[in-house]
DNA sequence: CATGAATGAGCTTTCATTCAT
DNA sequence: GATGAATGAAAGCTCATTCAT
């Protein structure tokens, strides 16, 4: 009638899972009501209850939805032969998939304490394991399996550590793709002589 | 006369923060209640607000206490010239600080949703930046910079991510340190050939 | 089904009023607690959370509904001209109005300190110096201006500092009134002679 | 040694009433805490308990120690005859001790409710009963039995609800105490005249 | 004459959750 | 597809009080 509750209809779900990962995002989990949820929603708690069974199971829908592109990846990235092109690649795609998805992840990132205890910490560490044994070479040097995980971290850093350094955003993904990429190139030519200096 | 309430006295304060530290870290900060803390030291929760104004009081003394080292660290490399010889010794100190804190860097590292709303949130991440000040160069490249702040997050995730990798830990310390001086090593060499290929 | 519960629905939040000003003016506030006000009501405390956000705004709504009339005498006052038969009629319909919100005014007298620290204080303030200025004459002497000032407390007294004297209370508020009328207009007639015996 | 303590020794008693009695009529008995007196002192709680059994008993003292004038004055107005002269006689010394006692008084009056429970609160509704005895006749009419209370309330309020009054401190007492003798005055006359019209 | 350390009881408040309508 | 009303559990915190030293 007055277009105040335009939109409205049938998106309820979705909209409860915006607003929780932008407060989830922001405040973390633990300091997020539903209440609070409900209250930017303008619906009662128990609107929420009719959609999900659980706050729990409001940030699992959220993670089974938003990480979707990861699970993709994975899949792929184990198909492919173990080449320094194919794990370019990867890291590439990945990029693009912590791009897409940078809510979740940066409370992945910063709530993992909570998420531990929760249904969604095995499964997300599992994707994480997942990612490493692509680019890593399972018989590598210790110090070559650090970098394949410091390409991964550098990623992730890169999308949430650089947030307040100046820069065009676009240069930052790049010069963040690129130190990546380097660390899991290095890590194939094997022993590096830059590091016996 | 039992024994069960020996070494009680006098060092109270102490073991709470070992207590509160221990399951902080083990369940992030919102999940550990001060009923559970007082439960272990088999004291009542009165017992604490006896030691501690209030919750956050407790974590900011832990802070103070253990972070000290990085204090002491920070004001070293700032005497210090900008070499890369520096740089690589600040990073040797800090995998050193970094492991006698260990408990308070994997909490500082799972709760930052938590502690960012804490009164601490905002002098961690001031040392932060002020380490990565010491190893980065300030006009160097956007690619450089990020090599810094990735050393970082290695001796980080080194410290935390590997823990279920197999192998020693003193092997382990050693690689993800190697990592990381190479990349601050890079980030000084300049224009790196190998990131052109 | 058994009648317990006939006559709940609907109506908790009066009954949470009426409780809470019943125990606020025989206890006082502090010593109130809510677990008292729930018990008596056969609810739990989160019910009372549910109707009223804090303690203190099950205070302030009691106030703002009870005391309604004195607003609108105060309203209908200000409207009058300044006359002694105004001040009298003033004065009747000022002790209808305590008659009619007695338990939160004994409260609100006897509670002051702890009054004076909420929200409340100031506006309850308020109303008494806005009855003072109505029927005072703004430029009389201090003693007439005392006069007023004592009539108002005169009524409030009468209402609570005689509840343990013999007599019929209707001779009592007769008796009151009669009284606080007289100082009135005492103050309208000017410099008394029977005080300068 | 440095003279901070100095004047500190043997007075502590009466240094623990005086912050009491400042901080109970100022935020009330229940909102004032032992550790805030204590603090006050820059002493401990557990220092309050040296000199006092309870916070009741603190309380208890300053009660005892404070309204002895009054005590006096009621033991002295009982040996009088009930002469009008002696009743003016009695509000005057009253007022002189009201003035002598007034922050006494005024949390006397502004925590009835607290005091109700405590067991001061019969001891201070005796002393007013017992005035009130002194100053009326006690076969008056309701009405002039109502001027004498409401030359007691008179006083009090003459204390406490006229401090925002502009003018000379000392003339709003002389004119509070006028007031008050009036309505002793009238009492004693019998019938009002003035009353009937 | 006082402190340091602690307790037990209680407080206000918040939360996730339920269920009849 | 939602609301209104409520609950049980627990949280952080404060208080008056105690007692060995």
């Amino acid at each position: 009638m007055d277009g105040t509750k335009r939109q409205r209809r049938g998106n309820t779900r979705q909209r409860i899972q915006d607003v929780a990962l932008a407060l989830f995002a922001e405040q973390g989990y633990e300091k997020t009501s539903l209440r609070e949820i409900a209250e930017r929603l303008d619906v009662t708690k128990a609107a929420l209850y009719y959609h999900f069974k659980t706050k729990e199971e409001i940030l699992v829908s959220i993670f089974e939805d938003l990480s979707r592109p990861i699970d993709e990846l994975i899949e792929w990235g184990k198909a492919q032969p173990r080449t320094r092109d194919t794990k370019r690649e990867v890291l590439r795609r990945y990029g693009d998939a912590l791009t897409g998805a940078a809510p979740l992840f940066r409370f992945m990132q910063e709530n993992q304490a909570t998420i531990r205890e929760l249904s969604i910490g095995n499964r997300f560490k599992d994707r994480m394991l997942q990612m490493r044994d692509i680019i890593r070479d399972p018989d590598a040097s210790l110090t070559d399996q650090v970098r394949c995980v410091s390409a991964l971290f550098t990623m992730h850093a890169g999308m949430f550590a650089l947030q307040d350094v100046e820069g065009d955003p676009e240069d930052k993904r790049k010069a963040v793709l690129e130190v990546a990429i380097d660390l899991v190139t290095q890590a194939h030519a094997g022993p590096s002589p830059a590091a016996n200096a």
